[in-house]
DNA sequence: TTGCTCCTCACGTCACGTGAGGTGGC
DNA sequence: TTGCTCCTCACGTCACGTGAGGTGGC
């Protein structure tokens, strides 16, 4: 179970003590056995985890086959919900795969930067500062920090 | 810088606490004052965070400009790998959206139900059962549950 | 002067991680 | 018989959340 659903054996146990899983039944010695169809449960909730979804919103979901049509159209709208924050953060996450990606590049070329300015000189470096904008990880992870302890510009 | 980076009070403090961000002055009454920069490396952090990497890792990428020329090679390797992750993860995401998108627009069918089946007698349903595949979350959340508590089949 | 926003402790929480010490089953 | 895998407590951890009680600044 926790290998084919790429998760530890404390997670399943952690799952069957909140009730999320459901062992078919026990060996002698105490292993638990488990269904076919509980891995696929496993696999749903592991997939709604990596989505981000808390454990008692799967739980709420899990449990719409016991509830009544309301309960269904209610699990209808929280996933829908759900999927639409979804693809928030799928682009989020490529708004910074493609910053990250930018930035990895330049530092690649920096980093065989021949004029013996780097690293301490990126800020006279001509290469740089031709660049019309510099990617926002770029920008805080590469300009000089001389700035940074002494800073006085205001915000709250 | 809470609200513009859409964070809580609490989470730039902590923040602070672990010395990933400074606040260029104090106001008389103890108010942090931060400095423009600050906003664009909170904003980095948080996006990091987004992507899945913990405080000690982003505070390991903050860290490049404090060291020497193996650090920022060692910066681009892990943010490297870090965008195959994001990618596998770009992945996963979608495929759980697209999962559950069909999911839902199933559901909604099965609420409008008008053959008295819904939602008992699902099992007998043929506009469910001539499909050739249900996606995962349909088949976890919708089949009925009365085979859950006496499986028997073994997967440890 | 009145709200609303910020402040500092300090304990709570969520979803597991991590040993310690022991047994099971091929 | 020897490993490797599983078991049960039970305390630890990470990244904040959540009051309680108090001050600041427009």
């Amino acid at each position: 179970m926790a290998r084919c659903s790429n998760n530890t054996l404390r997670t399943v146990r952690f799952y069957e003590e909140e009730g999320i899983l459901r062992p078919a039944k026990r060996t002698e010695g105490g292993h638990r056995l488990f269904g076919r169809e509980e891995l696929d449960r496993l696999m749903l909730v592991t997939d709604l985890r990596l989505a981000g979804l808390s454990l008692d919103e799967i739980k709420h979901i899990l449990a719409v086959k016991e509830r009544g049509k309301e309960a269904a159209q209610e699990a209808v709208r929280a996933l829908t919900q759900r999927i639409d924050e979804l693809k928030e953060k799928l682009d989020v996450l490529a708004r910074l795969r493609a910053d990250l990606t930018e930035t990895t590049d330049i530092m690649s070329a920096c980093i065989k930067c021949t004029d013996g300015l780097f690293p301490s000189s990126c800020g006279a470096c001509q290469t740089l500062s031709s660049r019309p904008t510099l990617p926002r990880s770029m920008k805080v992870l590469w300009t000089t920090s001389e700035a940074r302890p002494a800073a006085e510009a205001e915000q709250k």
